[in-house]
DNA sequence: ATGTGCGTCAAACGTATGTTTCAAACAGAC
DNA sequence: GTCTGTTTGAAACATACGTTTGACGCACAT
């Protein structure tokens, strides 16, 4: 029982914390009294509030970009050669985040929620820190997903992951919430893994919408569908 | 040069200052220098920060939806009898949010950075007010949806909505930082209409989209596109 | 037994925040 | 000119924050 057990403890309330709250609105002072931790504790432990956010992001960061490179490897020897699809891409990623050992029933939609926190909050500290630690698996998303839409302008394909990136987070990171919502007014329940096969399919329909640009937004003329 | 003056300069600068940084990010003292003005200025026209925050998006929220009342308006009008398609619908939206005037060439920037902002961060002042004062254009939004998607079940379009409002709503909160990377990577500019005009088209496809539950996700196979 | 390293604790530090105060400056009405 | 209500100004207020300090307790090796 040494030091595991607070610096466990600190990670699980921070994480909580930050995924409710967001960075700036959480003090260390409510890590500290939810985690039943003294408040010197974390920076003796972390060094600083930033470097609790890192560490934060680095317990599940790390063992899910493991997950994912090895989803990526064994996609990419089952297409030996051939570029693999859209839809398997966006499903590899997808099973990897959804297989991921969760501590709780929440897991997922927290670090849903961290990741759409980090990409929102401006954060620079984070983001930079992000993007050395974990910039690998994301850039290799990116060339399957460039692989996958060979049609694409890279400009539009830029835009389209923006938006796929976007509804993802923002729904995982709601999902709770949003999940209440729709037990109450329609009574329906809804599993994370259920979400998900309904997100797959929207993603992968918008990024294969026909190019956009055919209807300027200033025409004046809406246009018909 | 009564109490105009400094009332609109404090506006400006908060709006400017909240978009690119975050509401709990920006201290009033901030403001009132950027405003050139003095920091009790801020307690005493508007009453507090939460206040201020409030006619931040008042101003340019009440102009935005008498807009967009409008539009909706001649849309149906339009339609006479006949529910607007999904793309009209979207359109409209789309067309009274970049058409608004704006006080600068960042207008429309600022202004979806904003609406990203209110989403996104937690902020229950923030959000109660906006549900107080502009949920009717917004329920009228949703219905139209509805009519337009009666192909959908309520569950699929319940949660097709979640996605289009959270790649809206990221992609907008996020989008000066987008575009920098855009900038740098590809060397493009790309202002928020063309954004809006890629959005749209990726919006509606997805909306459209086949019927979600046909590929379920823990099948193990991953399905080929 | 004793010293050593590590973890915990209460308390304090300096700084930044939102808000309040009260006197001074200003406007327009009489 | 004087009065009255409104707006500005510099300063202070109380509070909350992240961080640091130094004493204390406890395990374990010597």
């Amino acid at each position: 029982m040494a030091q595991s057990d607070t610096v466990d403890r600190i990670l699980d309330a921070a994480e909580e914390l930050f995924a409710e709250r967001g960075f700036s609105e959480t003090s260390l002072r409510m890590i500290t009294s939810k985690a039943r931790v003294n408040l010197a504790a974390v920076n003796y432990h972390f060094g600083s509030k930033n470097a609790l956010i890192h560490a934060v992001f680095g317990r599940f960061l790390t063992p899910f970009s493991a997950t994912l490179e090895n989803a990526f490897d064994e996609l990419e020897a089952r297409c030996d050669g051939n570029p693999p699809t859209l839809n398997q891409t966006l499903w590899a990623l997808t099973e990897s985040a959804v297989r991921m050992p969760q501590r709780n029933e929440k897991g997922i939609s927290i670090f849903m929620r961290l990741l759409g926190l980090a990409y929102t909050q401006s954060q620079g500290h984070l983001r930079k820190f992000l993007e050395l630690e974990y910039g690998e698996p994301f850039s290799r998303f990116m060339r399957l997903l460039k692989e996958a839409t060979p049609q694409l302008s890279a400009v539009d394909r830029y835009w389209r992951i923006q938006f796929m990136l976007g509804a993802t987070a923002f729904t995982m990171s709601s999902s709770d919430a949003l999940q209440d919502i729709l037990r109450n007014k329609l009574g329906v329940e809804t599993t994370v893994q259920e979400i998900a096969a309904r997100l797959v399919p929207f993603l992968a329909a918008g990024m294969q919408a026909p190019d956009a640009l055919l209807v300027p937004p200033t025409s004046g003329k809406i246009p018909v569908a």
